[in-house]
DNA sequence: GCCAACGTTTACGTCAACGTCAAGGTATGG
DNA sequence: CCATACCTTGACGTTGACGTAAACGTTGGC
């Protein structure tokens, strides 16, 4: 009866809707869960899912980063760890009082961003080279069409 | 311009040279020209592969469109498939005297250059924000250690 | 002429990333 | 109270991208 959806205040979903949101099928959504790509969601009374903003949030960032990283489900698990690992820190930095600790939570985020942002320059390079090239192949279809529209009216 | 064999300095690798050469297996080559990825190389007369230069750059122009966009291989297949017809609308555009003709092979070519580029520039945008957000994460990190810096000096 | 190293095809094995039932529990309109 | 639509957890099937082993041919050195 008094569910847990006020109309201002409803924010989850079950699970069919986030499949419809994201694209992804239910099969796929429990399988991330199962190999521990997506935090379990909370549940209800009947033991239904339900996925929060945050979840689909998430959900969003790994399959942005299984599309344009193309990584596997496995390095999208270590990527997101990276990041959480930073929050981590974060949190460990301010109830460590010792500056040396301090110093080696951050030099060790730090070495695994410097780590992905690598790998992220590398695809970015390639990417943007195979950019350039269609960009100027595109160029040349102009210009041919220049060239033939000229030729249609003298051939005319 | 007209080295096609040269005697000594054999411009043809066989698998395992190539194999070395690439990084990848015998057995991934092997599977690559199977569904039709790679074109069938060359051969001895004992029937070996034999792998030109030619193969090779196409080989690495797979790895590079694997790694950096991501691609599953019958993608690449696509993306490949569209580049070459590309050079044979090329071909076929200088023995095409009908300008109208020629028009629309130009269109043709221009219509899938356009849906690679859009391809490409999408994950050209997700890459660049991971980026972005991995160099001014490291920036914390920076300005985190100088505060670290300065609070040792003071607490000392 | 032989043999070890490398090649060939054929075929079954594997692992990731799901798809697809099957058997049952849960919410809801009539 | 029941139908039905959605959910749950297994459990087995499938597909892509190879690995691996078997059975056999080729090449090069001694």
């Amino acid at each position: 009866m008094t569910q847990d959806q006020p109309q201002d205040d409803a924010p989850y979903y079950r699970i069919e809707q986030v499949a419809a949101r994201t694209g992804l099928t239910k099969r796929t959504l429990r399988y991330y869960e199962e190999i521990g790509l997506l935090p379990p969601p909370a549940r209800t009374e009947g033991n239904y899912r339900l996925y929060s903003e945050a979840d689909i949030t998430r959900l969003e960032r790994i399959l942005a980063l299984k599309e344009a990283l193309g990584l596997t489900l496995s390095e999208i698990n270590a990527f997101i760890q990276m990041e959480e690992e930073r929050d981590d820190i974060r949190a460990l930095y301010h109830e460590t009082s010792d500056p040396a600790a301090r110093l080696a939570q951050i030099e060790r985020a730090a070495a695994i961003a410097r780590q992905q942002l690598d790998l992220v320059e590398r695809k970015l390079r390639t990417l943007t080279n195979t950019r350039d090239a269609l960009q100027e192949r595109l160029r040349r279809y102009d210009a041919l069409r220049e060239e033939l529209a000229g030729q249609k009216i003298v051939g005319d």
